[in-house]
RNA sequence: GCGGGUGUAGUUCAAUGGUAGAAUUCCAGCCUUCCAAGCUGGCCGCGUGGGUUCGAUUCCCAUCACCCGCUCCA
């Protein structure tokens, strides 16, 4: 089925706008830039979503735990973590061209050029950092006037107060990453599960960015939901864990039918390593508007531990029972945009079946994997003089999993309905299923059709749509 | 944040300085025995706030939102 890429986003934004997955946020106030809100189908999926990685991550797997730890953390985390200082970009736009730079980077590559060696721009002000490019003139890499506006801090944090009265000290950041809470309570986790190394913790959980740039529907959002592991392991041993993770993390994407050909690995080059990471390995999935992280693993070593123990003056050593050795666990962090992912499952799933090129008719089949799908099962009653049976049967699959009910209009149409919201599987009672007592269930992408006995209804279906 | 573009039913698109019309969707009824049938009826709209004007959806300004570039992306 050959798409136009250019407009699969557009077509998807208005399927997830028309069924109920995706509002934009605060609509009727005009909106508010790149919030987006989760209809009645779309908080069915992410949970779907959220369920599933808890699941593979946090109950199948012998090493790994939960937790839920608060947005609201102590100031100190974020210095210590590095967020305060590598949050915060000093930035300057030319009054000539109107681009925008970073001040400390234009100091650096000028320097750079000029074989300056003596001058340590991470060490600067805001106040130095202008008064140096104006003395040197620095020139815009843009229009090669040097004609800037003043330093405005751009932090990436969002910062709010606790308390009555908006004073500074009790200013607090709302947490960038979810990480973190896992990190402070590592010692706590790990006496009261008396877990030994290497073991793991997860946690789901909404995080905030004020980014620069948000957009591409919910690929960028401010405020997102995260999906993170923090493995604790011995240090020498972190890149066999990377190498676990990174297949783990592999198996569970194919595992809920995301297409092999849509997804790609990148290892970050050196240079690129974040402050806290040694190596690091994107998991990219191929958007219509281009290549886009989807989950970064990274081995974080013992930076954050080590960061937090200097800060808080707490020991987070790990003892060894067994060697009798005492050392800072390595971390191997594979962190998951839920937001992102999901959107990847959208695109990954929307498919248009031409049905008749004459008529230019067309059926949208969103192809979720069961296990995703916000309604599992659909019951379409033939005729609306069959409604009061088929409600039973829809009254009895509730009770198992997200059923659906539909006797307006012809079935043809009620059928399509279903396929745009990715339903696995619809049944329609008949005027023989009095006589026979069976249905007859369609799936989705088979378009098989099967007459099965109203009592074994749960359980057939149960089979299929559990993940 | 800068530059450019765009805002009319849920969606796609009209018309107009004198308060908007269609298709489709949706809802109700009739009909209909398995993949968008038909008939009848119905609901729903000029992003927001100012200004000009006797009168603004239309012209002007601002604002908000979206799209495309730039910048940014620990």
């Amino acid at each position: 089925m050959l798409l136009n890429t250019e407009k699969t986003m557009d077509k998807l934004v208005a399927l997830c706008k028309g069924r109920g997955f995706v509002y934009a946020g605060s609509e009727i106030y005009g909106g508010l830039a790149n919030t987006w809100d989760y209809g009645p189908l779309g908080v069915e999926l992410k949970n779907n979503l959220k369920r599933a990685w808890w699941k593979k991550f946090v109950q199948e797997n012998p090493y790994n735990v939960g937790l839920d730890s608060a947005i609201l953390m102590n100031p100190q985390v974020w210095a210590a973590s590095g967020h305060v200082a590598t949050f915060n970009d000093p930035l300057i736009d030319c009054k000539g061209c109107k681009m925008r730079h970073r001040a400390d980077k234009l100091i650096e590559e000028y320097n750079a050029e000029n074989g300056i060696t003596d001058v340590n721009v991470e060490a600067m002000t805001s106040d130095a950092l202008i008064a140096y490019i104006r003395e040197k003139e620095i020139p815009c890499p843009g229009c090669a006037k040097s004609d800037f506006t003043d330093i405005r801090k751009f932090n990436l944090m969002f910062k709010t107060f606790q308390g009555v009265t908006e004073d500074s000290a009790a200013q607090l950041y709302m947490r960038p990453e979810t990480a973190q809470g896992i990190f402070v309570n590592f010692k706590n986790i790990q006496r009261t599960t008396r877990r030994k190394i290497p073991f793991g913790v997860c946690q789901i959980g909404k995080s905030f960015r004020n980014e620069i740039t948000p957009g591409n529907f919910i690929f960028r959002i401010r405020e997102f939901e995260q999906m993170e592991l923090e493995f604790f392991c011995k240090p020498g041993e972190d890149l066999k864990w990377f190498d676990y993770w990174r297949a783990y993390c592999r198996d569970w994407l194919l595992g809920l039918g995301m297409k092999e050909e849509n997804i790609r690995l990148r290892d970050h080059e050196q240079e690129e390593l974040s402050h806290y990471s040694n190596a690091t390995t994107d998991f990219e999935y191929q958007f219509p508007f281009g290549w886009g992280e989807l989950w970064g693993v990274a081995d974080r070593t013992d930076f954050d531990l080590k960061a937090h123990q200097t800060t808080s003056g707490e020991s987070l050593e790990y003892f060894d029972q067994e060697t009798g050795e005492k050392y800072i666990p390595y971390v191997i962090e594979p962190s998951l945009g839920a937001d992102r992912v999901l959107l990847a499952f959208l695109i990954d799933a929307y498919d248009e079946e031409v049905v008749d090129a004459e008529k230019n008719d067309t059926r949208v089949v969103l192809r979720l994997h069961p296990a995703l799908a916000p309604v599992k099962c659909a019951v379409l009653p033939l005729s609306k003089k069959l409604s009061e049976p088929a409600t039973e049967i829809y009254h009895t699959l509730q009770k198992h999993f997200a059923a659906d009910f539909d006797d307006t209009g012809s079935i043809g149409k009620r059928y399509r309905r279903q396929d745009e919201i990715g339903t696995p599987f619809c049944l329609t009672y008949d005027f023989q299923s009095p006589e026979d007592g069976c249905v007859t269930v369609r799936e989705r992408d088979s378009m098989q059709q099967e007459r099965i006995k109203i009592d074994a209804l749960v359980h057939y279906l149960a089979e299929k749509v559990m993940y």
